[in-house]
This record gives structure tokens, C-alpha cells and sequence, in this order.
DNA sequence: GGCGTGCTGTCGCGGTCGAGCCATAAAATC
DNA sequence: GATTTTATGGCTCGACCGCGACAGCACGCC
């Protein structure tokens, strides 16, 4: 067999993450496993420990490719009205998550990975995202000052995090039969949160 | 050996709950396993997979106490006026997910039972809660018909969820080498939504 | 005898460890 | 300086462990 030892690393890399993109978009993380995901790109199974630290450790790698198609599914909304763009952020948010179900809960149901690099990658891509928000609450209610609007950042994404999470699992009930549509709830609290900041901003 | 054949199933189920809780006071979800909880209440792990039908419907067993213990910690705030209520609620759940981090992370964060009665049974207590917020929420605003009130007591509760989450895993960010506190976010959310609500009831 | 209850044995899983291999760097020889 | 020999280091693998899960066997109660 022409079994080239030694492969680039980087190739490897790749081979993997590609696999793990096929398979994520039809069957959940939990189904991944590595000894498929070596079968699939033709090694043992402890050689991607080898290269990798661990399992938890290439499904971080995954998660931060996540982290910049998300980024990537919000970029090109760069340049509207501050109203619509804050719902239009969130609506982002919630389509990708709808549209990448499995890759969006392994980034935020998962185990966290034990080398703390990866972990500050992730931390710093998601500040990157908040600082979208931010400047978009300050474009629409300009006497924020800065904490305030970092604050307000975190209670509006971190509401939107929790609508889209319990929306994508169906936990947010049912009305008539019918499943309450998180899109809707997330406009409410966008309307409510742009109201409430319109005209009662919380000095603190 | 004087091993006791033909447990009475209750007894076996009330040691199992008891050793998960134990183990769930100190660590976390994922160092929980069958086997040792198996050596724990002296039975092969075989014993509790027939009893539950998979280790994923044991824990939700535990997740059904978790649920209880969190009726419980916030049935006792049963009548405070209206606008506290809102708020202690907020503040009771996050407290209780800060006291018992392990089991609330179990809750919302594990993959979810293979049989639909125990989800059913999930449901129905969260329902409960939910119900909760939506009373609080029409007895602060009272303009609120049901439908109104139902959603926007998905949208104010998933934001708290959101929040709580991201305070539990430390993913709020941080302002001068300050970790976020949830508690002010969530204190923050409350107020907004409220004087939202007060003012501008959505009548959607 | 029938039935239910509990155990043993086995599978694939993630993870660890040590051995083998090969490309290149370093050293030795001419 | 060029060529051969040796040493080093990273990549890969196979064997093994404990895990969750399943199938099949053994026993005890009615």
C-alpha cells in the first residue's frame, strides 16, 4: 500500500474538519465519534488524539469554525439603521442557529476543552461579536457611555442566547397546538429592550 | 454472600438518587458514571440499565428532582407584591443554579431522554414554572389578555435562562478584570422589561 | 412451568502507553 | 567538501483500560 507516513499535519487537520462538517450537517455531536471520524479519514484513532490532545480538543477546533461562519453570517448585515440592525443581529443569530442546529449546540452544550488557548480564541471571537452589539446599542442610544452599553450588550445577547437555545429545543411551550415561534418572542424583546432604552435608559 | 437478590425496585431507585446526589454535590455531570454508580449501591451496572432503560433515562430521573428542588426553592416566595415577585423569581433561579451548578447544568445541558413520558413529565414542570411568571406578569400588568402574557413570559424566562446560563459557564464577559455579574445583568433585564411593560404594553 | 430479576460476557467507544518507523539533522569517514 | 553512517525527533500504530450498552444465561418466587 502507498500509505504516506508522515502526512502534514495540516493536511490531516483539514481531512478532519471536513469530515466532521459532512457529518454534522445531518447527525447530532453526540453521534460523532473518533474512531469513525479516523475511519473516515483513513488513520487509528490515537493518532488525531496525538494530534489533538483529545476528543473535546478537535470538537473545540470545529467550534471555533463555527464561531467565524457565524461571524461570517453577520458580517454582511455591516452597514444598516442601528434599530433594524440590533433585530437583525438577532435574527441572524437565530437563522444560523436554525440553519447549523448541531454545529450551533455543540458550541454552546458541550464540554469545554482542557488547553486554555483554545478557550481564549473562543472568549475572544465572541467579544468580537458582543462589540457588534455594543456599537450597535451606542449608534441607537448614543447616551451610553461605555460600561452601560457593555452591560446592556451582555443582558440583550445573553436573552437572545437563551431564546434561540430553548427555541432550537423546542422548550419554549406550546399555544394552541402550536409551538410559540422563538423569532417572534426574539422580537419582542427587541422591541421591548429598543423601547425601554429609548425612553428610560438606566443610568447605572 | 448474603447479597439481597430481588431488590424491591423503590429501594434500589432511592439509592440510586441518593448516590447521584452525592456525586453531583461535588462534581461534575460528565465524571458521573454507571459503572461506579453501580459499585456505589452494590448491584451490576447491567442491574440499573434494565431498571432505567439507559443510563440517559436515569439521570433525567435526577433531572426530575432537580426540577422538584427547584419548585421548591421558589414556592416559598409565594406572596410578595408583584413587581419583587418578578425579580425575586429571577434572583431565586439563579441563585439555584448557583448553589447546585451541576445539577442545573445536567438539566438544561445533557442530552435528552429516549422515552417521551419522562420528557412529558419535564415539560409539564417547567410548564409550571412558567406559569408562575405569567401570573406575576399579569398581576403587574394587568392589560396583559393570555396570549400576551404566555409569550411574553417565554421571552422574559428564556432571557433569564440565557443569562444564567452564560453567568454559570463565565461566558458574560468581563469589564476591568471583573467577571459580568449576572445577578446585576439579570437585575438590569428585569428593570428594563418591566418599565417596558409598564409603559408600553406590546399589543401584539 | 412461567416469569421476572440480576449477573456474566461481549461490543464499540474515548483515552493512554510504548514500540516502530522514517525524514532529516548531526557526526564521522574518506 | 562530499559521502556515508548514526542519532534524533516527530508521526503512526497496536494493545490495553474503563466506560455505556446489549444479549444471553442462572436463579428465585408465584
Amino acid at each position: 500500500m502507498a500509505r504516506p507516513r508522515q502526512h502534514a499535519p495540516e493536511a490531516l487537520h483539514a481531512q478532519v474538519m471536513a469530515a466532521c462538517d459532512a457529518w454534522l450537517r445531518e447527525n447530532p455531536v453526540h453521534t460523532l465519534s473518533l474512531r469513525s471520524l479516523a475511519r473516515d479519514v483513513g488513520c487509528a484513532p490515537s493518532t488525531l488524539l496525538k494530534l489533538y490532545g483529545s476528543f473535546s480538543n478537535l470538537l473545540q477546533y470545529v467550534n471555533i469554525e463555527t464561531l467565524d461562519r457565524m461571524g461570517a453570517a453577520v458580517s454582511w448585515l455591516e452597514d444598516a439603521e442601528p434599530t433594524p440592525q440590533l433585530k437583525a443581529l438577532a435574527m441572524a443569530y437565530w437563522q444560523f442557529a436554525q440553519h447549523e442546529p448541531h454545529r450551533w449546540q455543540m458550541l454552546f452544550e458541550y464540554p469545554l476543552a482542557d488547553e486554555g488557548e483554545l478557550d481564549e480564541r473562543q472568549t475572544h471571537i465572541i467579544d468580537a461579536l458582543f462589540l457588534r452589539v455594543e456599537s450597535a446599542l451606542k449608534a441607537y442610544q448614543p447616551a451610553l457611555d461605555d460600561v452601560a452599553a457593555k452591560r446592556m450588550a451582555r443582558t440583550l445577547w445573553g436573552s437572545v442566547h437563551g431564546l434561540v437555545q430553548l427555541g432550537l429545543n423546542d422548550r419554549l411551550g406550546y399555544w394552541q397546538g402550536q409551538p410559540m415561534e422563538a423569532g417572534d418572542l426574539l422580537d419582542q424583546l427587541l422591541t421591548m429592550t429598543l423601547n425601554g432604552l429609548r425612553y428610560l435608559p438606566d443610568p447605572s
